[in-house]
DNA sequence: CCTGATGCTTCCGCAATTCAAAACCGTCTC
DNA sequence: GAGACGGTTTTGAATTGCGGAAGCATCAGG
């Protein structure tokens, strides 16, 4: 019942492959160096083992390391067997289609929200591959949603994982008054991003259960304030409530996140 | 400058991880174990290991594994980065509007052909989200207009990495007719696929080259041959040669694929 | 041309992790 | 209830990973 033993070096391989992901850009050494938890040396074999295996691209003329091909391919399978995307995909494209509307579908990971596929109605170009961002789970709509329905040790542990940064004057900054929303939503069941994450951009989530009432991810139509208001999103309601019922029908045989004791 | 030593317990992970994409579905451990190098015990870490850290997810029911969602996350700053894509979108989508066929954009890792974005002139559906797919180099269009324009060396090791297995009639079996091939397309800056991977499909590719002559990827029209014949393809050439340069020209001060000596 | 600063790379002895045989346990079958 | 099968745990040996310290390049300013 080990609860956070950390599990060796593929372990520390990973954090270091995070970082580098997470700089956005192609990092020297140096800039990794500073923030990391490793000493240098090891911090170098890091990096050359995961360069070794493709995990990491290294240009050395620059000198730096970015995320490598090796990802984009590995990804391709999890995307197709670990999301709920494949079974989702033609509920979202009926959903955006009807209302016009960007649609979203998220899951969650580690406190983080994935979101693993995206319909844009109108302008074509821009919505590919978009896919696989993250962001807060307690601050988004779909974030929420999902978090409103974990089980108590998930939810529990899932805020545990919350950075409560405050992005707007409208986000939660604890969580105690998380809480008492997340409880107003799992009642209503339907979630709304009110400005929490970025200035001017609202939405409406519901969450994706299924029969047995496990919450599997979560969609959302997400709009810019001066195209809808709440109120407005709200009509959107009973298309996405049933729009998650139906993919929650289906997603019914399917993989658990495996959320570890 | 070790050649080829393998570096460790994440190299052992990362191949459990590839093995558990390769099956295409979740699996149990039992059949991994067929197939593993690994003894049981080692081979039962690994995956708790990588199950741990989200690079798996198990479902408890059926004691199986399949790819994490944390794959898809890191795959998207790969894409973002890593990629051609994003330098390549505007012009792949200009030239897919112009030509009304399908454009795929293809790297190389570890000698398989990577899509890493394409467009899909007509069928809406469809397009989204087979990025990341993998193909063999040596009977695609795009791969063998990589491989003609490898580094020698570089060029040498990819060969050692195709399988040659016969997929089809017109699939090259050995190295020797590929390479006479290759000599030919490198003088003639296109490469053609005659049905090589998948009956009925032929496609015409383009390499990418910076200024500097470094190949960084492929562009190709791929087609039914319902739609065209191969001849009817030679026509898209002008047009796809265009678009090659444009992106080979952006490309420039771009990251390199680090092939280890 | 020297000198110091910076940042990458290599050495190497110590210690921690990983390894895998063997044994164990839970479940399903006949 | 015996046997088979697959998953899990234990455990001692030893391979690996670790990281302080030292060694190199490269560059800037004196």
């Amino acid at each position: 019942m080990n609860v956070v033993t950390s599990d060796g070096t593929v372990a520390k391989a990973l954090s270091v492959l995070d970082q580098v992901t997470a700089m956005g850009r192609p990092v020297r050494m140096r800039e990794l160096l500073e923030t990391s938890e490793f000493p240098k040396p090891t911090l170098y074999r890091l990096l050359q083992t995961l360069t070794n295996q493709r995990m990491l691209s290294y240009d050395k003329e620059q000198q730096t390391y970015a995320p490598g091909i090796r990802l984009v391919s590995l990804a391709h399978s999890a995307w197709s067997q670990a999301s709920l995307a494949p079974i989702a995909a033609p509920h979202i494209s009926a959903l955006a289609a009807s209302l016009r509307e960007a649609i979203h579908l998220a899951q969650i990971d580690n406190g983080q929200v994935v979101f693993v596929d995206k319909r844009q109605a109108s302008n074509r170009f821009e919505t590919l591959a978009r896919t696989g961002q993250v962001a807060p789970a307690y601050c988004t709509g779909v974030g929420k949603a999902i978090l409103a329905h974990l089980s108590d040790d998930a939810q529990a542990q899932a805020l545990r994982q919350q950075a409560f940064l405050k992005y707007t004057g409208a986000t939660h900054t604890s969580a105690e008054t998380l809480l008492r929303e997340l409880e107003e939503i799992r009642a209503d069941g339907i979630a709304f991003d009110r400005e929490e994450h970025e200035v001017g951009i609202i939405s409406i989530a519901a969450p994706i259960l299924t029969n047995v009432g496990r919450v599997v991810g979560a969609i959302s139509i997400a709009t810019a304030t001066n195209r809808h208001t709440l109120d407005g999103l709200n009509a959107f309601r009973p298309a996405l409530l049933d729009c998650a019922a139906l993919i929650g029908a289906e997603a019914q045989s399917w993989q658990s996140p495996s959320v570890p004791s």
